[in-house]
DNA sequence: CCAGTGATCAGG
DNA sequence: CTGATCACTGGA
C-alpha cells in the first residue's frame, strides 16, 4: 500500500475531503500492535470566510496549524472530553481542514480521537512522515452522501446549509 | 432533554 | 486573572 502524499492534502478541502472516503488510515502504537481501519465520513472546513472553520477567528495559537500546507495535523480538545482528528489541506496560508468523522462502521468525530488515542502530541506532525498515523491510497469511493455538517450552528445558515459533510455507506465495504 | 469537562481566547 | 464558548457523546 502506497501512503498519500503532501500533493494530495495541497489540494482544497472539499476535494480532498471527498477522496479521503474509502482510504485506509493505520494507526500504530508504542508497544508495536496496529490497527488499519477505512475512512467512511469526513467534513471540510474551508478558509477564513467560513464561519465555521476555527481559521474564521484568525492566526491563533490553535489554528496556526491551519495555515501551515497541507499534510499537517490539526487536533484539539472540544468540551473538555473529544480529541478531534482533522487533517490540514491546501497551500500556506489558506487555512483549510478535513475533519475525521467516520471510520468503518464507527460514526462520530468523537469517537475516532478516542478510538485512536489522540492526543495534543500529534498536532502539528507530517502525516505522511509520522511513524505512528499514516494513510494509504486506496479506489475513490464513487458513491456518497453530501450533508450539512454537525455542531456548527453559531455559523450561520450560508455556512450551515453547505454540504461538505461527506459519508460513504457501510455497504461499500466488509465492515 | 442536558451534564460533563478543560483548553482556548478575548477582555479587564 | 476571569468567564464564555465549544467541528461531542451518552445517559436520563
Amino acid at each position: 500500500m502506497n501512503e498519500l502524499n503532501i500533493d494530495f492534502y495541497k489540494q482544497n478541502s472539499i476535494i480532498v475531503a471527498k477522496n479521503l472516503l474509502g482510504k485506509k488510515i493505520e494507526r500504530i502504537h508504542q508497544d508495536g500492535t496496529y490497527n488499519l481501519y477505512t475512512i467512511t465520513a469526513t467534513e471540510a472546513y474551508l478558509g477564513e470566510e467560513d464561519k465555521a472553520c476555527h481559521a474564521s477567528k484568525g492566526r491563533t495559537a490553535r489554528t496556526e496549524v491551519m495555515f501551515q500546507r497541507g499534510g499537517l495535523i490539526y487536533v484539539y480538545l472540544i468540551y473538555g472530553i473529544h480529541w478531534m482528528l482533522n487533517i490540514v489541506t491546501g497551500d500556506l496560508n489558506s487555512p483549510q481542514a478535513v475533519l475525521i468523522c467516520g471510520l468503518d462502521n464507527i460514526r462520530g468525530s468523537g469517537r475516532i480521537g478516542k478510538l485512536l488515542k489522540i492526543d495534543k502530541s500529534f498536532y502539528g506532525e507530517d502525516i505522511t512522515k509520522s511513524n505512528r498515523i499514516k494513510i494509504y491510497d486506496a479506489p475513490i469511493i464513487e458513491k456518497f452522501d453530501q450533508l450539512p455538517r454537525k455542531g456548527i450552528n453559531y455559523a450561520g445558515t450560508e455556512w450551515i446549509n453547505k454540504l461538505w459533510r461527506f459519508e460513504a455507506n457501510y455497504s461499500n465495504f466488509n465492515t
